[in-house]
Formats: structure tokens, sequence, C-alpha cells
DNA sequence: CTCCGTGCAAAGCATTTGCATCCAT
DNA sequence: ATGGATGCAAATGCTTTGCACGGAG
């Protein structure tokens, strides 16, 4: 399997240059599981030495999300991003903790062709959502 | 099988006093299958005879959802709101002409089951949201 | 020089809250 | 009379936009 590339390099696959606020935005998301609204990105962020502007966090988020690097979750009435992998998956979003959990596609295909039979609906693979609880919260 | 209550039925039922208001709402939203935002409402209750204040529908709209009578979703990033069923079901949305329909929860219980079994997330069966395109939105 | 990204301030909007009034019990 | 429901206006808070500045090619 590819070694995970490191912000600077994802920027660049997507397209986008890569600038000082990008850079800490996305690094800031890799590897949470929670995801994170534009208040708490810039919040995190700004707690730390560097300084960034909320606009620029807004505008560093969308053009993020729109290349693909990052997922949109609705998190208490806010918009929230995280960091997903751009290959295929769903979301498992535990509505204690806020975690999302990305889940192989494998195991839904067959059930999204029997539900396409049943129901006429074609669905979107990627845009299946279950929420529930996550065994982190589930063994508490 | 019962016959469907009328929108004064259903608001006693719940334990929501029934004014002329709650009514008016709630029967605006029965039988649609596209979800509708606050202001929406408003405009439509306005552009027939009645009068009702903006604050109001948003009261309204909260109540009847508590009670369960509404589910929400999340239209354009704005609340929105469907008249559902209140037995359990799941909710096939299209991302084209935004319409939810409601899927009997038997063809997802067993999947639901696998899932929790290969995952160790236990899903809310309630909570479960299908994206893709309709049957006919995908006929034309 | 030119383009794109940034940052601040101001604007835009959906939603909520304060408060006085009104209605039904 | 009393508690809940309503409506307007004002406030709140997230998000976007206008515009000038700054840095890289």
């Amino acid at each position: 399997m590819p070694a995970p590339l490191v912000p600077d390099a994802q920027l660049r696959v997507v397209g986008l240059t890569p600038t000082p606020q990008r850079r800490a935005v996305l690094a800031l998301l890799i590897g949470r599981s929670r995801p994170l609204t534009a208040q708490e990105v810039h919040a995190e962020l700004n707690h730390s030495v560097q300084h960034i502007g909320l606009t620029t966090v807004y505008r560093a988020l969308h053009n993020l999300a729109d290349a693909g690097l990052l997922h949109t979750f609705e998190l208490d009435g806010q918009r929230a991003y995280r960091h997903c992998d751009t290959a295929p998956h769903q979301h498992l979003i535990c509505t204690r903790c806020d975690t999302v959990t990305e889940c192989p596609p494998d195991i839904v295909t067959s059930w999204l062709t029997e539900l396409h039979q049943h129901t006429g609906f074609t669905p979107r693979p990627d845009r299946l959502d279950v929420k529930g609880i996550c065994a982190a919260c589930a063994s508490t």
C-alpha cells in the first residue's frame, strides 16, 4: 500500500497551491475521526502559534472539500469537515461522540443492489450515512 | 389498517394544543415527499389567505419535530421538515429533486445486523439515510 | 506585472429570543 | 384569572462578500 501523503503532496495532487494556511488546515484535520467546524479549526489553529484569518479557514475548507480531500457533515446545525479517504467508503457516525468511522464498501454493495431492486431507488454508494453508537461509546 | 389521522387528531395524539397555526403547518406538510424549510412553509402559507408569523412557523416546526410528527433534513445548509410515518423506516433521499421516500425497515434490518457484527458499530435503524437518485428522476 | 491567496470589516441570512398581547380553559 | 400560543422587533451567530494588500512566478 502507498505511503500516506503529507498535506503538501495531497494539495498538489488535487491542484491546489500549497500555502501555509491550507497546509495548516489540512494537517489539523488529518488523523481526526471527529469532523471539525470552521470555527473550531480557526480556534485550534490560533491557540497554537500560527495566525490565520477566519475567512481563510472558510475558504480553505471549501477548497479542500471541493477537491474531495474533505467530506462534510452536519454537526449541531453547523457544517463540519473531516479528512476522508478518497476511495469510496461509507460513514458510520456516532451520535454520542460525533466521531465518524469509514466503512469498507464491500460490506454494503450487495445490500445496495438489493435495495435498488426492491425500491427502484439508485443509491449513491458514497452517500450512505449510518448513525448510531460507535464501538468505543458502546463499551462505556 | 387505520384511517390516516387528520392534522387535528395527530396534534392531540402527541399532546400538542391544536391551534390554527399548527394545523396549517402540519396540513401543508402532510402528503409532501419533499422536505420544506421554515422559510418555505412561511412563504407558502402566506401566499394563501392565512397569515402566520415567521417565528410561529419556526416554533411549530420545532414542536412537531420534537413530537415525532416531522423528521428533519438538511437542504442546502438549511433545516427542512417532512411529515413522516411514526413507525420506523429509513429515508431514501433523492439528490436530484430532494424528495424523500420512506423505505420499509425489513429491507435493511438483516444488513444492519451484519454491519454490527463486522464493525462493532451499533446502528440506529431510524437514522439511516441513503442518498441517490429516485426512480422518477432516473427515468427522465 | 499579473495572478492568486490572504485578512479585515461589513454585509447577508437563517434562526432564536425578549416581550407584550391574546385566547381558551 | 392563568398558562400557553402568537407576533413583531431586535438580537445572535454562522457564513459570505467587498476590497485592499502582499507574495510568488
